[in-house]
RNA sequence: GGAUCCUUAGCUCAAUGGUUAGAGCGUUCGCUUGACGUGCGAAAGGUUGGAGGUUCGAGUCCUCCAGGAUCCACCA
């Protein structure tokens, strides 16, 4: 035995003795418990960091159950990341000079696609090397044709059954980017804008956005303000930069008197307020920003502008006719900006196919009230439940290429009732060949792509489902169900994921999956903390503070890294994570190797000593251990159970090294040396069952030393605990 | 404006109402002990943010205060 644990010079080979034997193969048995996990497969579009390393908790599960005898599954796949990957491939293409506006939509997606085949292959290679025990002979990509076929066939449903609908309104829109995006993608944030005080007619009213006055279809006071009440219902004269022009006066409860001068100029198709008031009062839809960002023709000279620059000359203008009364500078507001570019969002007028959230949120909630879910740990259990009383319908349409296209058809004819009705739109599974309502054969299929988060949230049972080949949604209400994979794994066990993700999949997740499979997707719901950098910060590229897992790998070892995500922390909170932690780690596993050596060297003494009576003795402090080693196992066991897997860490790490190692051993250093056989028997027992104890959060280490006194086709993984 | 979390050793954090509040890293002193210097032995370091309360017993539960973090919300 090497005097030093070397994690580089085994843990391949172990991976691969893994792999070769099926050690994380899972089949249906009925004698066994089963115990699953699906893994939150990672983007395929760059390398994994520390957020995927968490998955490790998901590991520790996984072959924590395989010692209680369970049969497992832990089933990896990778996520296309629509917009997420066609981002960052564009990011690639800007470094050649080029632009995603070079290519047609099908030699686009051609790109994407070898480019994510390449990243995916590599990022499967980095979970290896975590040494995440996954049954890769189950993996699944978003993309793959079943998993499609089966998010089609749900889109359908939704289609069919109305919780699916078109509709043209106000989406946040990134002129960038070039796509609009749910609620969840928009990111709020603080700045300060100068804030416009404009005549206008025979008011005075506040604005941070002159730009958009083209577009104002009223103008609104709070129905109870005393000040305005007489203009109420009345129709003003306003002056313009294009021309006089006239304007009614409304009242709407959702203008706060306090604000400004309690006046408002109402912009139903740029701003989501003013949307909702433009409703309730029937009021014109003016378009002044088009998709690029700048003006319309309705904004007459200053068409074509874009947004910022529109804003600087028409305020100059403005006051050069004397419609700006004052200007506050010192104004702060909330801005809604796009969270991948940055970019502030322009609210746009669209027709965009929307999830309807309340007859799904309505049953999620109901499961999680009843407890079919329960939350790891219990406060997100509240998070949970505020979100889903709290989505408002769900925008489904991406105008990007890269993803699951929209298998929704418009026909061009119309020609029957039915077809008028349904404004002529249908959804096909397969390529249709006729309008499904009145059997034109003129129809064009929409343009946009699902938002990734639509397939996500049907991964638990589309992957499940998808592995005897089947993916029919039927198959759920028959009885060919019965007994297979999918019925034996799902609802999966654990749901393991960072509570940033908790809104976007976690929720949305449970309310399809209950939706499509009438039954929760898992069982429990563990979520886990951010990973930070030393200090508490954040990591990022532009600080320079970024941990690289493989790196760590490289040079600590694969076992110090996933314990040094878990040990000494509260499970769902935020962490810091250290290079010194690690190697604090790595001499933990060094540790345990040379308890090991300690044995192994013993033992070779021991058959050299004389075999007297006296050396078959049991010492008194040798009964202690034991009794100590048996208040261990149960502690860990009741830790383990309860989802507390660094106390459980701790435990471990406390036993080898400070009781084990630093007082036991060295107490029985003596008669080890007269050849004291029932010492290192004992020794040898306790020390093999801590190592399985261990095993769940340092793999390679444990089966190393295992191979090492078993045998090189052995493994640890065989044993129970 | 709401919600959640946090404030414990020099730093980063643990501790499920119950011995003397622990760990990792750091600091000081000593050890060429045949498992390991990626180690061993010893030591210093704490009024658990503050004020009340509940309890036989509070870092932990309750109330208030101070400070910090994150998420959410349609103040133009």
């Amino acid at each position: 035995m090497d005097s030093k644990f070397q994690p580089q010079k085994v843990e391949k080979e172990i991976y691969s003795f893994w792999e070769e034997n099926k050690f994380f193969e899972a089949k249906v048995d009925k004698n066994k418990k089963s115990f699953s996990i699906i893994l939150p497969p990672p983007n395929a579009n760059a390398n994994l960091h520390l957020g995927h390393a968490m998955y490790v908790y998901e590991d520790i599960m996984i072959r924590y159950h395989k010692f209680l005898g369970d049969e497992t599954l832990w089933l990896p796949g990778a996520d296309h990341a629509g917009f997420e990957t066609q981002y960052v491939f564009e990011k690639e293409l800007q470094k050649q000079g080029k632009s995603r506006f070079d290519y047609d939509r099908d030699t686009l997606y051609q790109m994407i696609w070898d480019f994510v085949l390449k990243n995916k292959s590599n990022m499967e290679n980095q979970l290896r090397r975590l040494g995440f025990a996954l049954d890769w002979s189950r993996e699944k990509f978003t993309l793959d044709e079943d998993i499609v076929k089966i998010v089609y066939q749900t889109f359908k449903k939704m289609f069919d059954e109305g919780l699916v609908y078109r509709d043209e309104r106000l989406v946040n829109y990134c002129t960038h980017c070039g796509t609009s995006f749910s609620d969840l993608e928009v990111k709020y944030v603080e700045r300060n804008d100068p804030l416009y005080y404009l005549k206008y007619g025979p008011f005075t009213l506040a604005t941070v956005r002159p730009e958009t006055k083209f577009a104002d279809t009223a103008v609104a006071v709070n129905p109870a303000d005393k000040r305005y009440k007489k203009w109420i219902g009345k129709e003003i004269e306003v002056e313009g930069l294009l021309g006089n022009f006239k304007m009614k006066v409304i009242a709407d409860k959702a203008v706060d008197p306090q604000f400004g001068t309690g006046v408002v100029k109402v912009t139903p198709a740029h701003d989501f307020v003013d949307y909702e008031i433009g409703k309730r009062h029937n009021l014109q839809f003016k378009i002044a920003i088009n998709r690029q960002g700048r003006l319309t023709e309705i904004a007459g000279k200053y068409q074509g502008l874009p947004v910022f620059k529109a804003r600087k000359i028409i305020v100059e203008d403005l006051q050069k006719k004397g419609l700006i009364v004052r200007i506050d500078e010192k104004y702060t507001h909330r801005v809604a900006t796009c969270y991948k570019c940055g970019q502030t969002l322009e609210p746009q007028l669209m027709p965009q196919w929307f999830v309807k959230i309340k007859p799904l949120s309505r049953e999620a909630i109901k499961a999680v009230k009843e407890k079919k879910v329960v939350f790891v740990p219990r406060r997100f259990e509240k998070m949970a439940l505020w979100w889903l009383k709290n989505f408002h319908d769900w925008n489904i349409s991406r105008q990007i290429v890269w993803g699951i296209r929209i298998p929704a058809y418009k026909c061009r004819k119309m020609s029957n009732d039915k077809c008028q009705m349904a404004n002529g739109w249908f959804v096909s599974i397969g390529k249709p060949d006729k309008c499904e309502n009145c059997g034109s054969r003129e129809f064009d299929q929409d343009e946009d792509t699902f938002d990734t988060w639509f397939s996500s949230a049907q991964w638990p049972f589309a992957t499940l489902l998808t592995q005897n080949g089947d993916s029919k949604l039927e198959i759920l209400n028959s009885k060919k169900i019965q007994n297979n994979f999918f019925n034996y794994f799902y609802p999966t066990s654990v749901m393991e994921t960072g509570y940033d993700i908790l809104p976007w999949w976690v929720c949305r997740m449970l309310m399809v999956g209950l939706y499509v499979t009438k039954n929760v997707p898992f069982k429990t719901v563990f979520l886990h903390g951010l990973v930070r950098d030393k200090k508490g910060q954040k990591m990022s590229k532009s600080k320079g503070n970024v941990i690289n897992p493989m790196e760590m790998i490289d040079k600590y070892g694969a076992d110090a890294l996933r314990m040094a995500l878990v040990f000494g922390i509260k499970e769902g909170s935020d962490q810091s994570l250290s290079e010194e932690k690690i190697i604090g780690m790595r001499n933990f596993a060094n540790k345990v190797w040379n308890i090991a050596r300690f044995i192994y060297i013993n033992r070779q003494v021991q058959r050299q000593k004389s075999k007297s009576k006296d050396n078959n003795l049991e010492l008194k402090i040798v009964q202690k251990l034991k009794k100590e080693f048996k208040e261990e196992k149960e502690k860990y066991l009741k830790l383990m159970n309860s989802y507390r897997f660094s106390q459980a860490l701790g435990l471990v790490n406390k036993f080898l090294w400070r009781r084990l190692a630093d007082f036991y051993i060295e107490q029985l250093k003596e008669p080890l040396k007269d050849g004291n056989i029932k010492t290192l028997e004992v020794l040898k027992k306790v020390y093999f069952e801590n190592l399985k104890m261990l095993h769940p959060f340092a793999p390679f280490v444990t089966e190393a030393v295992w191979k090492i006194f078993k045998g090189k086709d052995q493994s640890i993984l065989k044993e129970n605990l």
